[in-house]
DNA sequence: TTCGAATTTGACTAATCAGTCAATTTCCCG
DNA sequence: CGGGAAATTGACTGATTAGTCAAATTCGAA
C-alpha cells in the first residue's frame, strides 16, 4: 500500500530538487517549505539548519540511488557493459529532468559540492563521502575489466579516478552549457580513455 | 610609473577573488564594496547589478590571463610541452592561492558557471564564451601534436573536448576535496588519455 | 580660474533571509 | 477514552539583501 509521504520526506525531496535546479545559495528555506507544503516552524522541528537539511537530502537521495547502482554495477554483468548501462541510465535521467524543467542539471554532488565546499564543513564532508562511494563502483569495474583482459589497468584506483574526473567534468560542462549532446559520446570516449577496443559499429 | 588602481578595477578584482573563494550566492555586494574600499553608491554608478559586475570581473580576468596563455601555448613550443607548461603554471597558481587562503579553489569558470548557469543568462553566456576560448588552446595543441605524429587524433575537436572535460573535472574534484594532490598526476594522465608514449622516468 | 562632467558619498528603501517560540493540534498507545 | 508525546502552526525577530538617490566632491579641459 502506498504510504502517504511524511513532511520530512517532502522537505528533503523538495530541497534536493530545488537546490539542484537552482543552487544552494539561491534556494531559500521559505521556498523549500512552500514547495513541500510545510510551515517553517515544522521545518525547524525536523532540521536544525538549512545545511542540516541539505545533508539529509543528499543522504536520502543516495540511499534511493544505491539500489539502482547496485543493479547496474552487478558483478554478474560484463564490466564494460556496466559502464554502458550506467551512462545510459544517467542520460535518460537527465533527459527526463530536462523535459520537466527545461535545463540540463548535471551532477548534483558536483554542482552543490563546488558551491559550498569552502563554506560548510558538514555538507562538504557528506558530499565527499558520497562521491567516494560512487568512485568505488568505477574501481570495481576497472579491476574486473583488467582481470578479464579487456583493458590494461594495473592501477585500478588511479584509472577509476581519471575516468571519474572525466565523467564528472562532462556532466558539469553539460550543465554549464545546458547541452545534453555533450554527453552523447561519453561511453565511446570512456572506452577510448580506458584503451578498450571500440565496439564494432552496427550496420 | 605604477598607476594607482581605479575603483572599477578594485571592484572587479575583489569580486572575482571573493566569488571564487566562496561562491556567487554567498558573496554580497556590501562585502565586495568593503573589500574594494568603495561605497555602494559608487558600485551602482559603475555597474547596474551584481551580475553585471561578475561579467565584467570575468572579462577583466580573462583579458589578463590571455597573454600568459598565449605564451604557454605558443606554436613555437612543442605541442605536448605546451600542455606540460600549462598544467605546471595552473598548479603553481593554485598552490599560491592555497597558501594565501587555505583552500584549493579549482577553476573559477567551472565553480561559478555551475552555480549560476540556471539563474542568469548573461553570466552563463560570458562563462560559456570564455570556456570555449580556453578549449581552443587545447584544440590547436592536439591538432599540432597529431600533425607531428606525436599522437593519433584525427578529430582534434572531439579529443580536445574530452581532454578539457577531464581537466575541468579534475579541478572541480580538487576544489570539492580541498586536495591539490588530485592534480599531481594530471600531466601524465593527460599523456595517457591522448595515447602519447609516456616520457622516460628520470633516475 | 571656471564650468561641466565624472565620481563619490551616506543615508535610505522594501524585500527577503535564517531562525525562534509558545500555543495548538494530531497521533498513538495503554 | 485519556494522556503524553509528536507534530504543526503562524506570528515574530533581527540581520542582511540588492538596489536607489539627491547632494556633495573631485577632476580635467578651456
Amino acid at each position: 500500500m502506498p504510504r502517504t509521504s511524511t513532511a520530512k520526506e517532502r522537505l528533503t525531496e523538495a530541497a534536493l530538487k530545488m537546490i539542484w535546479r537552482h543552487s544552494y545559495g539561491a534556494t531559500s528555506v521559505d521556498a523549500i517549505c512552500d514547495q513541500a507544503k510545510v510551515k517553517k516552524g515544522s521545518f525547524y522541528y525536523f532540521f536544525k539548519s538549512k545545511c542540516d537539511l541539505a545533508v539529509a537530502a543528499l543522504e536520502a537521495d543516495w540511499k534511493a540511488q544505491r539500489a539502482q547502482l547496485d543493479t547496474i554495477f552487478s558483478p554478474t554483468v560484463p564490466p564494460l557493459e556496466r559502464l554502458r548501462l550506467y551512462f545510459e541510465f544517467s542520460l535518460e535521467h537527465l533527459q527526463k529532468i530536462k523535459e520537466e524543467c527545461g535545463a540540463v542539471l548535471g551532477c548534483p554532488l558536483n554542482a552543490l559540492g563546488s558551491e559550498v565546499c569552502t563554506q560548510d564543513t558538514a555538507l562538504r564532508a557528506k558530499i565527499h563521502e558520497i562521491l567516494d562511494r560512487k568512485l568505488t563502483y568505477f574501481e570495481s569495474v576497472i579491476r574486473d575489466a583488467h582481470a578479464q583482459g579487456l583493458i590494461v589497468a594495473p592501477d585500478a584506483k588511479a584509472k577509476a579516478r581519471t575516468l571519474f574526473m572525466f565523467t564528472q567534468g562532462a556532466l558539469t560542462q553539460a550543465r554549464i552549457q545546458n547541452n545534453l549532446e555533450l554527453l552523447a559520446d561519453i561511453y565511446p570516449c570512456t572506452l577510448d580513455l580506458l584503451g578498450a577496443p571500440a565496439p564494432e559499429p552496427s550496420r
